[in-house]
DNA sequence: GCGTCCAGGTCTACC
DNA sequence: GGTAGACCTGGACGC
């Protein structure tokens, strides 16, 4: 079934935003410009497949193309997202440019907000193998065709299974206190994507939860589409001194300064400026 | 084979 | 408000 979607919509772009299509329950065929997934349907798991083919963006799915379906990869691929403003400011900017022309800066995201969260804690102090195999360890527990667990089957676990089967470590602790909270309905996940509200206010509530430092809440604000924080981290910080500060280490209040000009979406400018290289070999297609 | 370091950080205690 | 040290894990590295 044919996507609606922009005509500068590329999928490579989203698909290699950052890391998630990495991690299961996501894959991605670079070649063949395939993304699947595997997402919850009731009680079943389905697999979503999305390919950019010279016609258009098409989705499949086990078991047919339903509304949710649908729903389900306009999330995923950021389709929601208004980046005409911040285009705008790229295009008059040298070294951005690029980012107006290819159309850059939709992220890809998990079918859930819960799954986001969960994966952007994994992503804390650790390698990127052992976010992988956290990720894995975790799907292979709830068992359901590939699909993300849910945050009930998360909040059953104890903390020594996530500690000694999950392979979590230190993190057993929040991701039980987290999948818990989002289980019971003490907390409401749906608030963070009210963009009526706010970035102070989901900082302060994403921030609230343990294991969400300020690393955590700026990254899951760029999956929410709340670009003012940079996000920065050891990667991200060794990457930015390379490109613009001659290789130098600098403090994050200069980096801060460096990207502040795109304002509202200076995490956003920073994250596409680091990142540029995934993109390199693309660049002919909107030059 | 073994010890150390550190990776897409966060928390707590202490000053 | 700033800083030091602890915290799981597992791969890389040096010896």
């Amino acid at each position: 079934m044919p996507l609606d979607c922009p005509k500068s919509f590329r999928l490579d772009l989203v698909a290699r935003s950052h890391g998630w299509y990495d991690l299961a329950p996501f894959e991605y065929d670079r070649e063949e410009r395939r993304l699947t997934m595997v997402i919850l349907a009731g009680e079943r798991s389905k697999k979503v497949t999305v390919e950019e083919t010279p016609q258009g963006i098409e989705v499949s799915a086990t078991g047919g193309v339903t509304r949710n379906v649908l729903a389900t990869v306009r999330r995923v691929l950021d389709l929601g997202s208004d980046l005409s403003s911040f285009h705008a400011a790229c295009r008059s900017r040298e070294g951005f440019d690029w980012i107006a022309r290819s159309g850059a800066g939709r992220m890809l995201r998990a079918p859930t907000l819960f799954e986001d969260a969960v994966k952007v804690l994994f992503t804390t102090n650790c390698s990127w193998g052992l976010t992988r195999s956290m990720v894995e360890n975790l799907i292979e527990s709830f068992g359901r065709g590939g699909a993300f667990p849910t945050p009930e089957h998360v909040a059953s676990l104890s903390e020594a299974t996530l500690r000694k089967e999950i392979r979590v470590g230190y993190r057993a602790p929040y991701l039980a206190k987290f999948a818990s909270a989002v289980a019971s309905n003490r907390l409401d996940l749906a608030r963070w994507e009210d963009r009526d509200r706010p970035d102070e206010e989901i900082e302060k509530e994403i921030r609230s939860q343990p294991g969400f430092g300020p690393y955590a809440v700026q990254t899951l604000g760029r999956l929410l589409g709340r670009h003012a924080g940079l996000g920065l981290d050891s990667w991200s910080r060794k990457k930015v001194a390379e490109l613009r500060f001659k290789g130098r280490r600098v403090k994050d209040q200069r980096i801060e300064r460096f990207y502040q000009p795109f304002g509202e979406f200076a995490g956003l400018a920073f994250w596409l400026d680091v990142t540029r290289d995934w993109h390199a070999d693309s660049e002919k297609l909107w030059s």
